[in-house]
DNA sequence: CGCCATCTATACCAATCGGTACAGAAAGGC
DNA sequence: GCCTTTCTGTACCGATTGGTATAGATGGCG
């Protein structure tokens, strides 16, 4: 059950942070024998798939996944198409695990702010994250799973459902959040915490498409602000 | 200088209402001589461009610019790609009148819910009427604006642009709106006009985010009425 | 060394994309 | 009746799409 973290190949792009499995090869291959004194046979992958992902998840983000064409991924990645097809499986998987690597290390924020000590605070958190994450400049503007949702046609319908999935958890874990905070007192009895919570989803999503217009960044700060300055307190 | 309305081929499919000009033909040929009188030469067109405009528009609405496909956009006009071509020059264009179409048809809510009497009831007759338009069940989910602007990537960056131009000038009349009643002592002096009026309008977007995302209409009536219970007052 | 497994690269595939050439069909003007 | 003009339908275009077959390169292992 600790075979999982057996780093077989140990190739030379240093140590893989929670994401050893790109493609499927380091898990234990067919028994239990040889867990953790296999190496890698063949000739070694002259990439390392995670730049590799990273890279991809630029022009996914970029892009969308309809709007990403192979050869604009191959080219960003620094491989070729059977090398990428080889490791990451199709277009679709490739897209799946860039959403996986996305929501791991860019919507980090989410999940973190729903520990701040007020509901008050946690809207704040997650407003001025996605201010930091979606209107910024080094990394593409808006929000992936945006784009996603209202992009993808009728070819990636499972990747829709999977976004959407993802985001009625979060969505689903910030009601709890505010439910608690009700019932602390912290949170007028008069709100309605689910209502409130998809308010806040419904600002963060707004948030992304204006990101994606072109809007500057202090307009989306100052709507965070006027939001929060809405914020229910009597 | 009334020769824009002078109805010459006289075709079957009614009174047109606004655009009878679809294509170019209608105005005054070369003189101004036979302005009136002159008839359609030629084999007359066996579909009418409105019907067709129409059924183009919730192609688009649908599937997004390139999400659409001119097989798609034929089947649905009912006629084929010569036809499309010599009436609506191609496909941008045609993406360019369904968007006026869309403006002038569905977008109508936006500048009449301007002349309500207080900065509540515009807030509130624009989070309506995107409710209606954006998340009803006889017209595609969502706001055609938000598709384009989100999903259209380089190739049309025009019509992006177009979309960005049009949500500008639409938010900069509710931002005169609201300095309006600020004015009027109808906001309090201390909420900024622009911000309360970008805010309004990222909720809108997000709406529209989330109706593609199958919210059903009661989750999206209750994001309306928590924003709107939030609303400054004092 | 040779064997074998795996990766890389070129070159290719069928399908689809937006867009058009061309021939026939249907009207008005003479 | 013919001629001109315009529309319709078929059949096609080059370009691009996602995806692969195949051959050569490169390593570990015996």
């Amino acid at each position: 059950m600790a075979a999982q973290s057996a780093v077989v190949g140990l190739r030379r792009w240093g140590p893989s942070a929670l994401l050893d499995s790109v493609d499927g090869r380091p898990y234990v291959p067919t028994g239990m024998e040889s867990a953790l004194n296999t190496k890698a046979r063949g000739r070694p992958r002259e990439f390392c798939p995670e730049k590799a992902l990273a890279a991809a998840l630029r022009v996914f983000w970029k892009n969308g996944y309809e709007g990403a064409s192979l050869v604009e991924l191959t080219e960003a990645m620094g491989i070729t198409k059977p090398s990428l097809y080889a490791c990451f499986g199709n277009k679709e998987a490739l897209f799946r695990k860039a959403l996986d690597l996305y929501e791991r290390d860019k919507l980090a924020y989410v999940s973190s702010a729903l520990e701040a000590p007020s509901a008050r605070e946690v809207a704040e958190r997650l407003l001025h994250g996605a201010l930091r994450t979606h209107c910024g400049e080094s990394d593409p503007q808006g929000c992936l799973g945006v784009i996603s949702m209202v992009a993808c046609t009728t070819e990636a319908e499972s990747i829709r459902e999977h976004v959407i999935a993802r985001r009625a958890s979060s969505e689903a874990a910030m009601v709890a959040r505010f439910e608690r905070a009700r019932a602390e007192g912290d949170l007028p009895p008069h709100v309605d915490p689910k209502a409130l919570a998809q308010c806040v989803t419904t600002v963060m999503q707004g948030l992304s498409v204006r990101a994606q217009g072109g809007a500057s960044q202090a307009d989306q700060k100052a709507v965070v602000d006027a939001f929060l300055a809405m914020w229910p307190s009597g």
